[in-house]
DNA sequence: ATCGGTACCTGCACGC
DNA sequence: TGCGTGCAGGTACCGA
């Protein structure tokens, strides 16, 4: 579930870990290690020293002492949590000279990869959505000929955009999801960069969006959903208008939209 | 080179 | 109670 409201909510609760060192991990085979040997692994982090931790788009990033990184994706349902005792999901446990970090992931969409170098997955993805100029967030909508939905998703487009965050800030710019990218004219792309900002300030201020189970690593709920205003709202009134949202499917993700207010 | 579709997993809510 | 279906914050990979 974990999108960039999220990612960063839970990139902050685990700041204290920051100068903490790795006393020893235990890591279970499974496919969070993509691939990798859990031995290895665990021998690569053993004994290093968390030199700090940085949220690129939904990737979080730890760099340890001897060059070495540490990133985790949440994928769909991972979980990072300080402390708490290890349940079914629980793939990995970090041991550190105070405290422990376990990461649990149900249905293991997230994973867990150690490098010598910064992580290729990371270096390849787009600008934050919430730095990136207006200027080359416009020039980079007209080279894209996909659905706006599609292209929000698409995370070498922006980084940390997902499917709830899209549907609204799209909604508060009255665009509609199937709209092209590429054709979008006058005020459009400004009004979808100023809501793509708005409701990622809104949501990372309100701790990120609480959809079924998200925690942050305190085990605290973000409080934004409160304030969606279509995302999986379908049949409900629209805030604006009163008409039914409805829900269609672009790019294979369900898309949440007031037919009235938004337009191709 | 870009794209759309599919695959990967588990859990939950729902209707029968 | 159980079973089948559809849905869920994500990305990687394949072929057109």
């Amino acid at each position: 579930m974990p999108e960039l409201p999220e990612v960063e909510t839970v990139t902050r609760s685990i700041a204290p870990l920051i100068g903490r060192k790795i006393v020893s991990a235990e890591l279970r085979a499974t496919r969070v290690l993509r691939g990798s040997d859990p031995e290895r692994v665990a021998a690569k982090i053993e004994g290093r020293r968390i030199q700090s931790i940085k949220r690129y788009g939904k990737f979080i990033v730890m760099s340890l002492d001897k060059g070495v990184y540490l990133t985790v994706h949440l994928g769909m349902t991972g979980r990072l949590l300080l402390g708490g005792p290890p349940g079914k999901h629980t793939h990995a446990i970090l041991n550190l000279d105070k405290g422990v970090l376990l990461y649990d992931d149900s249905r293991m969409f997230g994973c867990i990869e150690v490098s010598d170098e910064f992580p290729k997955r990371v270096a390849k993805l787009g600008p934050e959505p919430l730095e990136v100029s207006f200027e080359d967030f416009a020039t980079s909508l007209k080279r894209h000929k996909m659905r706006i939905k599609a292209l929000l998703l698409n995370q070498t487009f922006l980084r940390g955009m997902g499917n709830i965050y899209a549907d609204e800030a799209l909604f508060r710019s009255g665009i509609h999801p199937m709209a092209m990218a590429s054709r979008l004219r006058g005020g459009r792309p400004r009004r979808l960069y100023d809501a793509m900002r708005d409701v990622l300030t809104e949501a990372i201020a309100a701790g990120g969006s609480s959809i079924s189970d998200y925690v942050d690593a305190e085990g605290r709920k973000g409080f934004f959903q409160i304030n969606h205003r279509v995302y999986q709202r379908t049949g409900e009134p629209c805030v604006t208008c009163d008409k039914p949202i409805r829900r269609l499917l672009v790019a294979q993700r369900s898309s949440h939209f007031c037919p009235q207010c938004q337009k191709r």
